[in-house]
Parts: structure tokens; C-alpha cells; sequence
DNA sequence: GTTAATGCAAATGTTTTGCAGTATA
DNA sequence: TATACTGCAAAACATTTGCATTAAC
């Protein structure tokens, strides 16, 4: 393999210590999600896969994704209306900022939301074990575009 | 800042103000999302409103929770893996906490979250119009009855 | 060689849509 | 009375499942 920077090892261990086995499927879309961005839909990811191995079929790309949540390789988020998006397992917390005009998605570090979770989980008699912080708004770009249209119209 | 109580628009004012007709099944199914507690997804909903309206559709269901919520009497919240909820638009800014055990949601209040959109709308120059904080955890109750389930268990 | 994983097709569950009939303004 | 709204049935989605075949171990 020409250059293989990091050894994808821990993906293939896991699958390999749960007893799951390493097919070509399972590598390539595990490939594909590290690569992806991070932010892939089902239908997306299935696209990209098909590009590889044209004969892949959706349902394994469903059953793989339920597969990668349960090992704990990828997160599940509910961004958009309709669709769920994958992201491999984040090394550094993170949370997310989305752009409504473009579907643009920004990481950005909120080390405050760890205190929250503490506070909360006190106050409320919880045990926290996630949380999310999303924000939606318009990038930019987008605002500039809809300056734009609005001088045209 | 003193809070701010703004005169509450009746829904029934605000499908009038923008022509849009007052019909039993809106008055039935703005009057339930009123009162339940404000997490209801559109199933749930449909089967309370067909206790007072048992020839209602569900697609009249679906077809006014859109309306409700381009007319910004209600907001919708992706909190299951599969459902949407809905609440009307609460007066009070506030953040959920759900209970992966019995689903129970909890608001609570969250001002930071708001200085918090400010620096990170500056830092990525997004305008940043929402911002949803999410946690899930365990509440005392379910805690506690795992705890039993492993001793018996 | 065993058995888990796959591909396909059919099933499921949620949400949307077309249309004729009904109720609101 | 005109027409927006409804109920119904069917369509359109995303996702899951059953089963015979294929491939990993």
C-alpha cells in the first residue's frame, strides 16, 4: 500500500476482537467515512461506495452503519430534517454549526459544554452521558448571495 | 434586561392574520399540542385528536404541524432516532434533557447558550438564528432500577 | 467446510401527495 | 357560493428484513 500514513489498525482490531468479519464492504465503507468528512448520509455514503464496488447494495450499507454505531467506530447525528449523518468517532469533542443556505458544516471545540453537563446533570438528578450542541444560521457566503438577490429583485 | 412579555397573539388570531381558515381539526390539534406537555410526535397527536375527532386524518395531521410550523406557533425537535417532536413556541428559552430510559424530557434553562452563539457567530462569521443544546443521560429513576435489575439479575 | 455477511427483492414505517367531497369564509 | 381544507388511498421516501448465494475464517 503506497502510503499508508496511519495504520488503520484500531478499525480493523475492533472488528476483528468482536469477532466481526473484515469484509471487502466493511473496509471500504469504513474508508469512506474517515475520508468523508465526516458528515455522510446513508445515501451519500452508498454513492461513494458504488463508485468502488459497484455491486454493494444499500441494505449492506444500513446493516454496516448499524454494525460501526454498536462498536462505537462512528456517531450518529440528526442534522438535517430528514436524514441521519455519520461521522467517524471523534478524537477531540466537538460540536456542530450548520449553515442553512449552503448545508455547510463547521466542527467547532466547546470545552464549556462539559462544565454544563456537570451543572445540569447535578441539578437535575442525571446522569448525563452525551450532549450536543447545534447551531444553525447562515454562513458568510450565504449572507452575501442573499444580499445579492435581494439588490437584484 | 427586564423580561420582555410580549402580547401573546392568539393561534386562532394568527391563522386569521394570515388567511388561513380556522377549522375544527386546526382549533383540536393547536388545543392538544397546547396541553401535552409539548412533546408530542404526529402519531401520538393523531391518536389524541381521533378521542375527540375520530374521522381525522393522519395526513391532516402532518399537513397542519407544517403550517403550525411555517406560521411559527410550533417548533419541531429531532430528539429520538426516528421521530420528530413538536411543542408550541415555548415563551421561555430553554434546552432539553432526555432520559434514555423512560424518555422523559426535562427543560431547562440555558442563558449561556446565548453569549455562547454570540462568540462562536463572530469566530466563524456565521448569523447564527438557533442554537439547540441537547443532553441524554439517565434520570434517578431509571438509575435506580437498573441498579435493581443487577442485583436480581 | 462452516457460518457470517452479502445482494436482491419484498416488507416496513413514516411522511407526502392527488383527488373528489366537505366545510369555512 | 367559491375555494381552501379534509379524508381517503396511493405514492414516495428512508430503512429493515427474509432468504438464497457468496466469501471470510
Amino acid at each position: 500500500m503506497p502510503r499508508e500514513i496511519k495504520p488503520q489498525k484500531s478499525s480493523r482490531q475492533i472488528l476483528d476482537s468482536s469477532r466481526q468479519r473484515v469484509t471487502t464492504q466493511r473496509t471500504l465503507l469504513l474508508d469512506l467515512l474517515h475520508r468523508g468528512g465526516g458528515h455522510l448520509d446513508a445515501d451519500e455514503l452508498y454513492r461513494r461506495a458504488r463508485q468502488k464496488q459497484p455491486r454493494i447494495s444499500l441494505s449492506t450499507v444500513y446493516r454496516n452503519l448499524q454494525l460501526f454505531k454498536k462498536l462505537g467506530l462512528i456517531e450518529e447525528h440528526h442534522f438535517a430534517e430528514e436524514h441521519h449523518y455519520y461521522e467517524t468517532k471523534p478524537t477531540t469533542e466537538h460540536q456542530h454549526l450548520l449553515c442553512l443556505g449552503c448545508g455547510k458544516i463547521v466542527e467547532f471545540a466547546c470545552p464549556l459544554s462539559q462544565q454544563f453537563k456537570e451543572g445540569i446533570g447535578r441539578e437535575y438528578d442525571f446522569e448525563i452521558t452525551e450532549v450536543e450542541v447545534r447551531m444553525t444560521g447562515l454562513c458568510s457566503n450565504c449572507r452575501q448571495r442573499k444580499g445579492e438577490n435581494l439588490e437584484a429583485g
